[in-house]
DNA sequence: CGTCATATTGATACACGTCAAGGCGAGTGG
DNA sequence: CCACTCGCCTTGACGTGTATCAATATGACG
């Protein structure tokens, strides 16, 4: 059971995977403990090998066993309506958790697929559960992964209900930035490692409306593309767009 | 502080709190534990005296220091936007846990306010998770709510980037009388007690194409209406406009 | 250097929002 | 018991943001 590899695409079975030797990652851990507890948990943990581009790492309605954190890579996670059409619900890099929709259910309500190659570390759920009875620390850090999720979503249907397609750009623009920023990587200059077409899908648009609002605010001098690499001129004024509260180095007096 | 009554509006203080005497609720439990943990469970438990329409049970920003059952009436929860917009991110009825959005934060990341005359059990969430280090059931149910709502809010985000107005009004009918039934209440003749405004707002629709969907549905005999009270006269066919998977008796064979 | 997915750009259509005007029902007070 | 008021709901006319359709352009990859 302990040696039981990770599986995906349902045909892929690699035997060779590595225990995890450290903590999980090295930017924002989700999961951080202190050197006798991080043992336990890394005694559970899984390292996945690298999976390329468009694994599945899980299937909507597979048996919900574990979850997931993501090493190295980018992952989506989203589902398909009974007309075939999906919707993407989230997008996933390192040191962040993948799954937590399944907790309490059979099955995963979601799939989730890598959009580059990706590695992640696995902990079987029914493991995790019964070490977060021993220490606090961990079940506090679970809960809170939980929480995080539950916002972010919270704040998507906001998004999806209430902003205009050029604010709903502006605004995954800033969370990129700021997730990146917090990971230690430049927060004015990255990769989407996510098509046109998936931003248009997370965020409730046509492909066209991205693509023609991107170029918009390259007009505009807000940003600059080139492919898939993108740079944030006007951080400011794209978080105005955004529909963010402005912080400036001094708002506390009111 | 086990003394601390329920403090509600930032106007309304009242001292005569009784205390949790049961396990919670008698619909769907959202903590169902044995006689001995349950006695445990209702120590830390306080019960809100009525709270009437319009009260607000925490404000968004106020600090996160409890997690919430409802016992009668019902809650929503709504975030505001910087230009003040307030966008509705859940509906909850009795035996439904309110504030799992505020884990891991210091504050509320929504409001809630009664929709009714509403009665709730408040569990300070730090004795709620040291309860749960000792017993393995209610960490379970814990985060098995968290996890039912990180799945209703996965499913908001397709229903508010993909699917039509007309199927959000179906969609939002079909699963409240999915709920009302798992409570034991009529599946087919209930009352809303949110607005149209309300329904619009959550659904992510103007007051006006929620209230003509409503007559179009009436017309088309799908549903019956007076005032609040609603009747769903032809449930498959709405099922099928919310575009579920039809429920036929028999759909075992393949 | 061809092939195919992905991205851009333009022209057009439509679902739904917005604006405006009653209508209906529930309280409230005379 | 009626008249008044005030929210909420309904219905209609109209405008618009964004989807859709269509036609290249660009880039990735073998």
């Amino acid at each position: 059971m302990a040696e039981k590899p990770i599986q995906v695409d349902s045909t892929r079975t690699l035997n060779d995977i590595p225990r995890a030797s450290t903590v999980i990652g090295s930017g924002a851990q989700p999961f951080a403990l202190d050197a006798e507890d991080g043992e336990k948990l890394s005694q559970i943990a899984e390292a996945s090998p690298a999976l390329k581009k468009g694994t599945h790492l899980f299937l909507q309605g597979d048996p919900f066993m574990a979850i997931y954190v993501v090493r190295a890579g980018t992952l989506k996670t989203y589902t398909v309506t009974n007309e075939g059409e999906e919707q993407i619900t989230g997008f996933y890099f390192p040191g962040e958790v993948v799954a937590l929709g399944g907790v309490g259910t059979g099955e995963h309500p979601v799939s989730a697929k890598t959009l580059e190659t990706t590695t992640v570390f696995e902990y079987p759920f029914q493991q995790l559960d019964s070490l977060s009875a021993k220490i606090p620390q961990l079940r506090v850090q679970l809960m809170n992964s939980m929480g995080k999720e539950i916002r972010a979503e919270q704040q998507m249907m906001l998004l999806l209900s209430k902003k205009t397609a050029e604010q709903r750009v502006a605004t995954f623009l800033y969370k990129l930035s700021d997730r990146f920023k917090q990971r230690g990587y430049s927060a004015t200059i990255f990769r989407l490692s996510m098509s046109r077409n998936e931003i248009g899908n997370y965020l409730g648009l046509a492909v066209e409306t991205v693509s023609r609002i991107f170029t918009r605010f390259q007009k505009n001098g807000l940003i600059a593309t080139e492919g898939k690499e993108i740079t944030l001129v006007n951080q400011s004024e794209l978080n105005t767009l955004a529909g963010n509260p402005v912080l400036t180095a001094d708002c506390g007096a009111l």
